[in-house]
DNA sequence: ACCAATCTTTAGGTGTGACTAAATCTTCGC
DNA sequence: GCGAAGATTTAGTCACACCTAAAGATTGGT
């Protein structure tokens, strides 16, 4: 139930409602499955659901959608900044902690960090009441030449992309210049301090970066 | 699955055979939950069935109960000692996380714990082999006057008494000398070093004490 | 405007682990 | 050694969350 709604939060995130087959596609269940747990969730107040049209997250939807996601972010950093995981093997494991964990104990961690605002792959950590930070983001592949960034989001959890983009030294963080830009969904270049990195189109899509002004 | 394993084998620890109504009793589940619970542990071969007699773990179940153990002490003992929480309340969040945690993570905990021998209870916890401590302990309420003991374990799990233990410096480690034991099931007067404590009978039955040499 | 492809829901079934009620086995007092 | 009390198992349900197969709704192309 909660990884459902954590789901369609993701889905409706900007703006539209989730579909039947959204949902079982990212869930990796079969449509009926989640055909039932619509009627069970709506029952419970936490959707909206028009027929064959998709469903909507309620305020207490989005809220309890809210606290999964303030959990899960908290256990991945916990792990991260604590217990020596790597950003690429966290996600799993939170996954399974995000639904065994009180409140007490995620409060506890987020303490013993500090209070992060943003997970390891710079995804802003929602607060206790469901506030979250909108920081305003641009694809590293959208950037012109020449321009300063900072990598602020890392929008992919496949492991060995992951892993990948650590070794390279490409991480919420790093500030770099594009050097070039090739046509044609060609790589990008760009100039980090500790020299020059060539990144696939595909992943510099998933590199969300500031404007440094 | 895993709670009926590690009760049956905290109900069988000390040679005995489980009767259905124990196990039931312990896990406040009715007595038909725990026949047929215990068709499917002994179908996968986890525990002996001596119908209408009680049962018995094999080595497969007493290993699963082990790793259980471990999982539920070295995760009580990270909580008290990494995250602030007290003897008294670690167990209900335990009992939680220790279905959910990777075999991983559990050891990067008992890593950063420096791999201890005993929980905050004072209860050993098994290595990752199924190796336990065995610790011979005396309690408290038969130890001789003027006799010096030192408190291994602290065998309850009610919060209000770990709550006054620990506020009268009753915890597993702590050296004391007995100076009174009235008879009749009445209190044991016991010396620290930073004054006397009066403790119930029964309480003092649950303190098991290392008698020094 | 219809029909075919696609999406969604309904219908019906499975495994897990709980329950109550009832049947059966064991034990203990006399 | 019998009968009653208590323990245990069997029988039959239920809720949950998944599944496949089939029916029904929507949509886009002609």
């Amino acid at each position: 139930m909660e990884d459902y709604l954590k789901t369609i939060y993701h889905l409706t995130e900007h703006g539209e409602v989730a579909s039947t087959t959204d949902i079982a596609d990212a869930l990796d269940l079969a449509a009926p499955s989640v055909s039932g747990m619509i009627k069970r969730l709506a029952e419970a107040g936490l959707l909206e659901h028009l027929p064959y049209k998709g469903v909507t997250l309620t305020r207490d939807g989005r809220q309890a959608a809210l606290r999964m996601l303030r959990r899960h972010r908290i256990i991945e950093t916990y792990l991260v900044s604590q217990l020596g995981f790597t950003w690429d093997n966290v996600h799993d494991e939170a996954e399974k902690l995000e639904h065994a964990v009180s409140e007490d104990l995620v409060e506890r961690m987020s303490r013993a960090l500090g209070h992060p605002l943003f997970d390891p792959h710079g995804d802003p950590i929602p607060a206790a009441d469901g506030r979250i930070a909108d920081v305003s983001t641009t694809p590293l592949s959208d950037i012109p030449v020449d321009e300063q960034v900072t990598i602020a989001r890392v929008d992919t959890g496949v492991p060995d992309r992951l892993r990948w983009l650590a070794e390279a030294g490409l991480v919420p963080g790093t500030r770099l210049t594009v050097r070039d830009q090739q046509p044609f969904n060609g790589p990008v270049t760009v100039g980090l301090d500790i020299g020059q990195r060539v990144v696939g189109r595909d992943l510099a899509a998933q590199l969300l970066c500031t404007r440094d002004r």
